[in-house]
DNA sequence: TTGTAGACTTGGAAAAATATTG
DNA sequence: CAATATTTTTCCAAGTCTACAA
């Protein structure tokens, strides 16, 4: 933690010296009373030795070490759901610790507080015995609350949230609603037309609130941007979604490298990373955000009269279950069929198909902004593999002389021996081919992966199904794009989608 | 009607596990 | 086999959205 560099901030240093203090002794407090005094290195050190002793275990030990793990995930790692037994996903309550938090978060460095059993709920059905809380403590709570999917919560004291012991991602529960979640988003597809025509009329509106909802609803159809609920001053980092944009987080060009009518989007959105972005807009909704900018200061919302909750309701009036979030889910998942379309050829090999398979997901990503800090090693990994090219070229052009050597001795000596090595020759440079094709194409896909992250968009945006069905239909192996946890959360669609499935 | 607690999904970084290489 | 690179898993913060109370 002390080689991090949120520890030189002054309001992580702040907060952390302040409920630092709390928890001295008076005696402490006395003599403990500037954090610039503090020396840490010996603790940090000790730390330091603690996961080196562990990296330097023996083979046995190491095993020994993990065969214990699987026993505590044996017992407490699962549950009984409607008397199936299903993985829990966070069986293990948070350690305390100094809060982190991402972005300029006035609550950095805070003391994350040690959870006591008193701290804790349990959710469990009447029937069910409750787990014995640790000797000489009790529970907060023992509830039976079936409306709720959760096995056990307490409340963080840093902002006051609570939090939840959930299930897994490959449980029937969670999978049943991701299915939901896309049939709702397939729902949106077969209504997307009228519900754009709508909008684009309401752009013309008499009302300024309709006004606004319209504009809100075209960054949001066609530029997959959050709702942007209303958050507390001074409780979180300062980030924004479509319904909070402030006036500061827009720029227009009534002209811009050629093209007309363009907003230039700098904010910063979940998490605190960044989205830029300059997009062309139609004329209307350009004049209605230059209207709404009107004798605005740039830290006033440019929605005024909007709200998540608003447009919410107006969605939910335009279909049942329509919400924000399902716009990205749809057009996340509609850009990815169409990519996949688009890019792939049933003759392309598999490290081909592979390439395109990443650049569908990678449209999706960049559409969502789902972005990453480049590798540490980016630099160093890129030249690897580029050193790797050009050994395996050299390889190739052996292989190459060899085999018209080879062919050349055929000629002359004409036994079944020399045809033996000429076939045998041929292979290896069939195989070496491969390898290059293989390698230069994994390059092309790691240097456009970059600073992008699949993660997310594949694993809650992507409808399944459609990678599921691309695979049937390219013959690609499912075990290509989905690892051994991915292919049990997808277990649902991997087991019912057909090659002819369409979002 | 509005505000807020609560429940659940979404998000990238970091740690841990595993694969590859010298 | 140890060191290093890559992939997978864990971690927990930060969103969305609903239900319910005032």
């Amino acid at each position: 933690m002390l080689d991090h560099e949120y520890t030189t901030k002054k309001v992580f240093r702040e907060n952390f010296f302040k409920d630092w203090r709390k928890e001295m002794t008076r005696q402490e407090r006395l003599v403990i009373t500037d954090l610039e005094k503090c020396d840490f290195r010996e603790l940090h050190a000790f730390h330091k030795d603690k996961v080196e002793a562990r990296k330097a275990l023996s083979k046995e030990e190491k095993q020994d070490q993990k065969d214990a793990n699987q026993k505590i995930v044996d017992k407490y790692g699962y549950c009984l759901l409607d008397s199936h037994r299903e993985r829990i996903g966070n069986f293990k309550l948070e350690p305390p610790g100094l809060f982190r938090g991402r972005g300029e978060h006035p609550k950095q460095g805070m003391l994350k507080k040690r959870i006591q059993p008193e701290d804790v709920i349990i959710n469990c059905s009447k029937e069910a015995t409750p787990p014995a809380p640790p000797a000489g403590h009790h529970w907060k709570e023992v509830r039976h609350d079936n409306t709720v999917t959760w096995l056990a919560s307490w409340t963080e004291n840093v902002q006051g949230s609570i939090k939840y012991i959930m299930l897994n991602a490959n449980s029937k529960l969670k999978g049943e609603k991701d299915w939901e979640k896309y049939e709702v988003a397939r729902k949106l597809k077969s209504c997307v037309d009228s519900i754009r025509d709508g909008y684009l009329r309401d752009l013309k509106s008499k009302q300024m609130v309709a006004r606004q909802r319209a504009v809100a609803l075209y960054f949001i159809d066609k530029l997959a941007l959050r709702a942007g609920n209303e958050k507390e001053e001074g409780e979180t980092a300062d980030t924004v979604g479509c319904c909070s944009l402030r006036v500061e987080h827009i720029t227009l060009h009534d002209e811009l490298d050629g093209s007309e009518c363009v907003v230039e989007f700098d904010f910063l959105g979940k998490d605190s990373i960044r989205y830029y972005n300059k997009v062309p807009v139609i004329k209307k909704v350009f004049k209605n955000i230059k209207l709404f900018m009107e004798s605005k200061d740039p830290g006033d919302e440019l929605f005024d009269r909007l709200n998540t909750a608003l447009l919410n309701k107006h969605l939910s009036s335009l279909m049942p279950d329509l919400t924000a979030k399902v716009f990205r889910t749809y057009n996340a998942s509609i850009t990815l069929q169409q990519q996949l379309r688009q890019l792939t050829n049933k003759s392309d090999n598999v490290a081909e198909k592979l390439l395109s398979y990443n650049r569908a997901n990678r449209a999706v990503a960049i559409l969502c902004n789902h972005q990453r800090a480049p590798p540490k090693t980016f630099e160093q990994s890129m030249a690897n593999l580029h050193s790797k090219i050009v050994a395996r070229k050299e390889q190739l052009a052996l292989a190459k002389t060899e085999l018209k050597l080879a062919k050349k001795e055929m000629k002359t000596k004409d036994g079944p021996d020399s045809k033996l090595m000429v076939d045998r020759k041929a292979a290896a440079v069939k195989r070496c081919e491969d390898q290059l094709l293989k390698m230069e194409l994994q390059a092309t896909d790691r240097e456009e992966n970059k600073q992008i992250a699949l993660g997310t968009s594949k694993l809650n945006y992507l409808d399944p199904r459609i990678s599921v069905a691309w695979c049937k239909n390219m013959d690609v192996p499912i075990e290509k794009i989905y690892n051994k946890t991915q292919r049990e959360k997808f277990a649902w669609a991997i087991d019912m989608t057909e090659a002819d499935f369409e979002f």
